[in-house]
DNA sequence: TTGCAACCGTAGAGCGCTCTACATTTGACC
DNA sequence: GGTCAAATGTAGAGCGCTCTACGGTTGCAA
């Protein structure tokens, strides 16, 4: 910086407001600083200009799971968003194992960004209260009501609730859920599921699953041995979904004539063609848009938390049909 | 710092040793300082550390594409061999667009990491040169011979010639490929395709195509009104076969008894149940791995390039059968 | 002429750490 | 007791930037 300033025959200080796109510089003065600059292929240096102004310009994010699309579009959100707000982004992730994730998170504590965006973190909520303590934080896909750190989650109640209606407008009444026990939204979900049944009166049949292939394929064959079994399956969610379409093409149960079938999520699995699945089509890039912008807010001095519900639709395919005579 | 030294009753250089973990300071010392350190909630300040030392004991990471799981499990593989080194490792994405990815890099470039690692960068030979004179960079994913950067690949040649020996043995004669136009790997890809089929005496057939499912989709349109149509096809990516799949069991052509399918990358859709494709299965996080390793050789002060090529194996599922007599 | 903004530019004190060079203590051995 | 090396601790000069407070020039009205 000295060299440049030199060469340019400025102060250091000038060629500082230049690097900083300072108004209070004149035309000609700043040219030759961007040319000294560019003579010497200068380049400031980031963490001597974050140590001395005390901010970055730059917010972390933190993906528990960089495999599940779910987190990569809420990413790219989040991306999109701060980018509009002249913010860096940086990403880390925790690996799915919980230690990973409390290493990334101290990771993004030492960075020191402005702030910081948790996807779906499997931290407990002591961590993250401590976590946010130290940093501005928002939590994509929390359902508690923290007050130190605001929230953007899934309507899940919404969205099992648009999953029933279709299916009752389809003429079902014997609808079966395959829970995804405690992971994040399966609780949301299954009870969604529940109160939307019971608001038309029909009895919810619930098994426990996971968000797995596998867990679709043995919670259908369960589901199938029932004395009466479902007409239709609302699965947690997409890939569980792929399970239960496994077992009932194996056992040569025709979907959608004898059996519908909802998944959840709209990924990659829903769309394509061999699957084509009814499923729930959730605005990812929006939980990281809107993420972000309660970050800028509360950055910028907001400090009561916010907690957003965003409504997800309804993506009907190939899976659902009228309910059999 | 001060104050953690001024309460632990030693000087500030003593604490800096201990937070370093430097084996320089005696067992009694240690202990005051980090007990002075947690009452007062220190932290090292990783700016003033970075700018102080001159390095970062942190690796940056460019994901060309975030919703391809191709680069995911190679960022796990960096993330693995990153941790075992005692590297943090830091996550950036271009979305996908190429000005996005150089802004990405320049980041980087700012951030002034140890090293950097490239996933199948889009940007210009030329960029990545200037880019990796700044800094260490290994790149994945790139098939030129560049001289001041390391390069790891899946070896697409060896791969494509595993597929051909598999149909072949199967006593399959023709065999087309839908190819991948000139998108990362396509053309190494083709190329292998080629070579095998014509050492074993076959007439290769190609049809241009995309790693997507609707050209998969249209390209098997094509094949299949050939006069004489393929017994199989070997499609550019696992995406570009689900579209072949759809279109062949819309036709009414069955999978593998009339047609055998292989796709390529062993992604999450060519296990489902649905689908069940044979695929070639590339170890995506050994590119990681011997990416991250590369690259550590390179900041450890190696200058000459080196080029891996790492071999994929056939994954054998339920799309690929003997030919009919 | 003086006064006063407005505009541009500068000096210099940090920011919180690391690291070299040196000081002090300890302990083993003669 | 004296000597020397190893072990442990410290002082203080940076690292490359930002930012406050202030200095110098202009232009223009009083």
């Amino acid at each position: 910086m000295d060299d440049v300033a030199a060469r340019a025959g400025v102060s250091r200080a000038l060629v500082s407001l230049v690097m900083r796109k300072s108004p209070r510089v004149s035309e000609t003065s700043r040219e030759k600083v961007l040319a000294a600059a560019a003579e010497l292929g200068y380049r400031p240096n980031l963490w001597a200009r974050n140590l001395a102004s005390g901010q970055t310009r730059t917010v972390g994010v933190m993906l528990n799971d960089l495999h599940n699309p779910y987190f990569t579009e809420m990413a790219e959100g989040v991306a999109e968003a701060a980018e509009e707000a002249g913010l860096q982004v940086l990403m880390n992730s925790g690996w799915q194992r919980e230690e990973g994730e409390s290493k990334a998170m101290e990771a993004l504590l030492d960075l020191r960004t402005d702030g910081v965006v948790l996807a779906a973190p499997r931290v407990s909520d002591d961590t993250l209260n401590s976590f946010a303590t130290h940093m501005p934080t928002a939590v994509v896909a929390h359902f508690g009501r923290p007050e130190i750190f605001d929230t953007v989650s899934n309507d899940e109640e919404f969205g099992a609730a648009l999953v029933v209606d279709h299916l009752v407008d389809l003429g079902h009444e014997r609808i079966a859920h395959i829970s995804a026990g405690l992971a994040t939204g399966g609780p949301e979900r299954c009870s969604g599921f529940m109160t939307a049944m019971t608001r038309y009166g029909l009895a919810p049949i619930v098994v426990e699953g996971e968000f797995k292939e596998e867990a679709g394929f043995t919670a259908t064959a369960q589901l199938m041995s029932l004395r009466e079994p479902p007409t239709a399956i609302f699965a947690s969610n997409d890939l569980a979904a792929v399970g239960v379409l496994s077992y009932l093409r194996a056992e040569g149960v025709r979907v959608p004539e004898d059996v519908s079938l909802v998944g959840y999520d709209d990924t990659l699995l829903a769309r394509i063609g061999p699957v084509s699945l009814t499923t729930v089509h959730q605005p990812r890039q929006q939980y990281g848009r809107r993420a972000l912008e309660l970050l800028t807010e509360r950055m910028a001095g907001r400090s009561e938390a916010k907690h957003e519900l965003i409504q997800p639709r309804l993506v009907t395919r190939s899976t659902t049909a009228r309910v059999n005579g």
